[in-house]
RNA sequence: UGGGGUGUCGCCAAGCGGCAAGGCAGCAGGUUUUGAUCCUGCCAUUCGCAGGUUCGAAUCCUGCCACCCCAGCCA
């Protein structure tokens, strides 16, 4: 066997093969459980790939469950964006989509039998008083006065719930555990509360909703989850999870293990601030290629493979860190650089005239899709007397170190000819506004004899090529933790899209279709946006390549 | 002494009593018609701190310190 790298088993999948070895004899189950509040983002790829990943691996199946047990923040839209989001990253569910809400039937009869075994009780008592009784951090809970009612007493007034007969607020069913428990989640924790609010699956069949507390485990056993993995914030609620499990005739005993959420920098992933970005106009959609949703990141260029990558490489543990830009931005590069065909795309076009090329003579070039992978096959591009270059390529007085074009200097013209430039043409201003060349015509495919040509520049034909929008995203953010400013957007960066209108893209690039993924030698990678239409086709910068040059520059 | 957690390289992360994996970033070279990719080398005598146990401690014990989560009829 080889020594290669082997991703070392984290702690819940150790867990998992343990269970597997020992006491579980079924398969393993998993969930995936997002509430329908807003479009999912890089943390849920996280629990997506662990949760999936997970069951994929022992051969058990991973549920899709929506949480949806408060009708007064979901919505049906994001139930579809969350599902097309799974499957773009390349998970299938088990089975049907699940909700929460299926479960609604029995999550009732479960609270009639905690009423009846005494271990539930429906308290009037209005939210600011439940908050008064509820005690402090430092200082018990007491008792509320509803607490002693009858089993017969609460089945009642729980049926009345039911029905209707009580105004959103004014009545809860709660678990009778104990007001004076350190953890707050056991001070008789509320189960049902009453929302007269029509439901994106069930309608108007309730006007009572289960609390998260009393649906979710609860769900878990009915579906027979072995393992119901969440993020740190809800270790607090295992105990409150074990106790409902314990009290209730559920028919499996899943057990929960939490993990820590994913913290990446110069940006936030937090459901309630990426809507905030999107509801106050800062981005142009959840799907805004600067967001760092997984419906953004795909519009951006991003691969699900990139995604699933990156996941299984900042592992999985218990202890909150917040990962580098650098380690996601790797994984795309790494990525595209296998499977992205390359294209040349001029993205600051300044014109050149080669004056010893023959007025019409046009050219057509073979140069191949990728460098190393033959079966891309090749391209066509055409070479032609007037060309554009990026304004970057060319110095009049060239730094230390230049290796691209300058007055009186030569540089190669990827997959074409050396060309060397003798002139330039500026404008009133004083601007650089065509580059005057001569081309030497022994240098195709081959080196000139007698000296060295450092440099090789990207270039398309002036009159064969295409105009293209290009866009270019750079951080959303200035703050490396947005998310610890009073006001996060306040460092939202203000630079974080630049449209260039008049990039010239290589003929070929003409029929590239909405999502199709390309390298722009020497620049980065690009996808074709879904704004693009017959005649404009827009590219979204995914990521830049590398880029050693700014460094060296940075030197001086 | 409210409860629950976490502290290993700039970042992520292995390790679980036998002498600090790996990845990202960075640095230095090599190859290169992408200043890309690729390749090579360098990059924690030290594991939050202080004691202790032990032949031996990041790993065990004790005490500190720092940070995170919890007082929604949100999830």
């Amino acid at each position: 066997m080889s020594q290669e790298a082997v991703t070392p088993a984290h702690f819940i999948r150790k867990i998992v093969t343990q269970d597997v070895e020992s006491k579980h004899t079924g398969k393993v189950i998993t969930r995936f459980p997002p509430e329908p509040n807003g479009f999912l983002h890089i943390g849920h790829a996280k629990s997506i790939c662990l949760n999936f990943g997970l069951a994929e691996e022992f051969g058990g199946d991973c549920h899709l469950r929506f949480d949806d047990t408060n009708p007064a923040k979901e919505e049906q839209a994001y139930v579809e964006s969350i599902k097309a989001d799974v499957e773009w990253l390349g998970f299938k569910w088990a089975g049907s989509v699940r909700y929460a809400s299926d479960y609604f039937d029995t999550l009732y009869d479960y609270a009639l039998h905690l009423i009846d075994n005494g271990n539930a009780y429906v308290c009037e008592l209005s939210a600011d008083e439940a908050r008064e009784y509820r005690g402090t951090l430092k200082e018990p809970g007491k008792n509320s006065p509803y607490r002693d009612r009858s089993p017969e007493e609460n089945r009642q007034l729980f049926e009345k719930m039911r029905a209707g007969e009580f105004e959103d607020g004014a009545a809860v069913l709660r678990a009778k555990i104990d007001m004076a428990a350190p953890n707050i989640n056991l001070r008789d924790p509320i189960l049902y509360r009453v929302r007269r609010l029509n439901h994106h699956q069930t309608g108007d069949t309730w006007c009572i909703y289960p609390t998260y507390d009393f649906t979710h485990g609860q769900s878990d056993a009915i579906e027979g989850v072995t393992h119901s993995l969440c993020t740190l914030e809800f270790e607090d609620h295992r105990p409150l999870y074990e106790w409902l499990i314990e009290h209730l005739p559920v028919p499996a005993q899943p057990r929960q293990y939490e993990f820590a959420r994913l913290n990446l920098n110069y940006t936030v992933t937090s459901k309630r601030k990426l809507k905030q970005l999107v509801d106050d106009g800062h981005v142009e959609g959840w799907d805004d290629p600067r967001m760092p949703t997984i419906s953004g990141m795909r519009r951006r260029g991003y691969t699900p493979l990139s995604l699933r990558n990156f996941c299984e490489r900042i592992g999985v543990t218990r202890s909150e860190g917040v990962v580098d830009m650098s380690m996601l931005e790797h994984a795309v590069r790494e990525d595209l650089d296998a499977t992205a065909p390359r294209a040349m795309c001029v993205l600051n076009p300044i014109r050149v005239v080669l004056e010893n090329y023959p007025e019409n003579d046009v050219q057509t070039l073979s140069l191949p899709r990728h460098p190393k992978d033959e079966s891309m096959g090749q391209r066509e591009v055409t070479m032609s007397r007037e060309l554009y270059i990026d304004r970057n390529d060319f110095e009049v007085e060239p730094p230390p170190k230049w290796k691209r074009l300058f007055l009186n200097g030569e540089v190669r013209l990827r997959g074409s000819y050396v060309i060397h430039c003798h002139d330039v043409v500026k404008d009133e201003a004083g601007n650089v506004v065509e580059l005057r060349c001569t081309y030497d015509e022994n240098t195709l495919g081959k080196n000139p004899e007698g000296r060295k040509v450092k440099g090789v520049i990207h270039w398309v034909s002036a009159a064969d090529s295409v105009e293209a929008e290009v866009r270019l995203y750079d951080r959303l953010f200035q703050e490396e933790n947005p998310a610890a400013q009073e006001d996060f957007t306040a460092s939202l960066n203000l630079e974080s899209l630049t449209v260039l209108r008049g990039a010239r893209a290589e003929a070929s690039l003409r029929r590239a279709n909405v999502g199709d993924r390309f390298q722009f030698e020497r620049e980065g990678y690009f996808a074709v946006d879904s704004s693009s239409s017959d005649d404009r086709v827009v590219f979204n910068r995914t990521v830049s390549l590398r880029d050693s040059w700014q460094k060296v520059k940075g030197k001086g």
